[in-house]
DNA sequence: ATTTACTTTCTGAAATTATTGAAAGTTAAT
DNA sequence: ATTAACTTTCAATAATTTCAGAAAGTAAAT
């Protein structure tokens, strides 16, 4: 069973913007491959639908599932290893989300604080901590925002999201019944 | 005028966090360094701070200008351009989240557009587009979703960052306040 | 108009990253 | 124990990206 050629599009459209979202061309071909395909997918599948090579299949797997993007399902009585997306698109974006925030994100806090431990011994020093504490309240914020966001059940996130503009409003709101702070 | 080691490992970190953020690793290093000194700099310095090249640093500035990153600045009686990040730390961080959003997901957008106006003409098109539906709909959540963030004031910014987790409770309050609908 | 002080562009070399395909590994069936 | 049907690993190669340094460009000062 061969893609249409819209069905090809979108996946090597997913290969381009693969390499931005922190895995390669292939593993990002793959991975779209893998959403908009109904069945699971052997690797020779994979492999002769988007004509890469066997081996280079077993290392997107394998990428793919340290990104927890993908799950592994057997038939009984074929020992071949089917693949499948890991979950709906919400989860699997949010893991990508979650993933990099652990990659570029925590490294990042980490070194900063570090450096911030440090006395500025002079101007110059004093004005690059200024800015790294900048940076650092920007991270720190990001970070506390984006896990307060999952912790919200799924209904709250809707109708957070449907609130749209109107999110000022509802926290002038809270500003007014709540005022004595 | 060189840099203390903590700074100079903050650049060094911005380059390798750089490749991230769609930059490459001078480029990331270029910008950390900036965005650390104080006074603007001249593209020799630049070069010789981080021991590239003088075209290198060119191309650099070429693209963080692109990115609208850093902006030049005169200094009477000096022919040099001297070079300073276009605004502060929160500035940046949105100018690179709103160029990411550009070159990542309008793309998509469109093409899933494109994909989604054809009629599916089998089980298997049918299935692709259901899915390719939801990633549609979670871009497009995005996409407006952090439009409207943008759009509210620093201070309403600032309260819903401090709400945190009790954003919840204020959504729940808010449906009860107006639960007619 | 020339020089001088700068910036930009471009080419090929170097470094990095991705890919193949063959060999090795694994495991179920016989 | 051997074979058959798979998967994984890895060394060699291919493709891509980054970079230095030279050459070309620009424009202020003389």
């Amino acid at each position: 069973m061969s893609l249409s050629e819209k069905n090809f599009a979108f996946v090597m459209h997913c290969g381009e913007m693969g390499s931005r979202w922190g895995f390669n061309r292939t593993i990002g071909q793959m991975c779209g491959l893998l959403i908009i395909t109904k069945n699971p997918m052997t690797a020779n599948e994979i492999a002769d639908a988007l004509s890469i090579s066997r081996g280079n299949v077993s290392m997107g797997i394998k990428e793919l599932q340290s990104w927890q993007l993908i799950k592994v399902q057997h038939i009984p009585g074929d020992r071949k290893e089917y693949y499948a997306p890991a979950g709906e698109i919400w989860d699997m974006a949010n893991r990508v989300f979650e993933e990099r925030k652990k990659r570029e994100i925590e490294p990042t806090l980490t070194l900063l604080r570090d450096n911030l431990l440090d006395e500025a011994s002079n101007d110059d020093e004093l004005y690059a901590q200024k800015q790294m504490g900048e940076i650092h309240n920007l991270l720190e914020t990001v970070t506390k925002w984006s896990s307060e966001l999952q912790r919200l059940t799924p209904e709250q996130l809707n109708k957070l999201m449907k609130l749209g503009s109107g999110i000022g409003k509802v926290i002038d709101l809270k500003d007014k019944i709540f005022k004595k702070e």
